[in-house]
DNA sequence: GTAAAGCCTAGTAACGCAATAGGAAATAGA
DNA sequence: TCTATTTCCTATTGCGTTACTAGGCTTTAC
């Protein structure tokens, strides 16, 4: 699998705090439970992005996270690069298999750049705002 | 990872025997030689490639394997999914998750699909023959 | 001061991957 | 017919990762 929980649950509840950006700061408890994720398991996730400055988090009352950019600056790509570690799909691309004696002569070394590039390529050209739904969490009266 | 050692063996291993036509059978000792691959881990995979018809097996003295059609005739793709099970890039698009109980409302669903259909596409578009080093494995004289 | 929230460090159960083990069955040639 | 060679088959094992859980500490607003 190219992406775990990690990063499809990351991915989901950025959509999410981009749906309710009006609102201001969202707690933990209420993304889970409007996304049907653990609380505890969660906080792993938001740690991490909080960590890499996608998200700001704040204690205490009336606490809770906010994006720190507008959703439309986000890419896909970056989120899941970063909860996932990596999107190379195949570990010959991957730091571990970096220089592996056969690489000079590996007749399918190409497939799995060609392939790594088309997959970077797409999920970063994929931003936040286009995965949110149209009117989703303003109540717009007419 | 999209591709485990499973699949990239499987690969290089029908290269392999694209390269080798013109020799006839080649045994798994000699397969297991040039590739640098343990011969028990490569029992199993050749096991699955013959069980699914794209390889034949020949036991006793003399025997070994040989591609059953042209390497033009095998996409890249087919040999993954055959050896990984599946090329899904999210457990979501694999039986497992079918039905997510929240895919109606799953904002980052098509991404999935994009995804999944990129990666598939390309993959169905590689075929072996266009792996094989030109000239490999035949001694041409002019 | 207290309730509400995030932050931090571990721990654990289950699973899949990579590889190994041991032998049975077939085949060709001496 | 015996023997060396080779594939075929069923298990098992070690190990790392994933998906989560546990418990406590710190910060903040009222």
């Amino acid at each position: 699998m190219l992406v775990s929980t990690k990063g499809r649950y990351a991915l989901r509840v950025m959509v999410d705090l981009a749906e309710h950006q009006a609102t201001g700061r969202i707690p933990l408890k209420e993304i889970a439970a409007r996304q049907g994720i653990s609380e505890k398991y969660l906080e792993n996730i938001l740690a991490t992005l909080v960590r890499a400055n996608m998200l700001s988090g704040m204690r205490g009352k009336g606490g809770g996270y906010v994006l720190t950019r507008p959703p439309e600056q986000y890419t896909v790509g970056e989120i899941l690069r970063l909860t996932e570690g990596s999107l190379a799909p195949v570990a010959c691309l991957d730091g571990d298999c970096k220089g592996c004696s056969r690489s000079d002569e590996c007749p399918t070394l190409d497939v799995w750049k060609n392939l790594d590039k088309l997959i970077n390529d797409y999920l970063d050209g994929v931003t936040l705002d286009q995965l949110v739904a149209p009117n989703e969490g303003y109540d717009y009266v007419i």
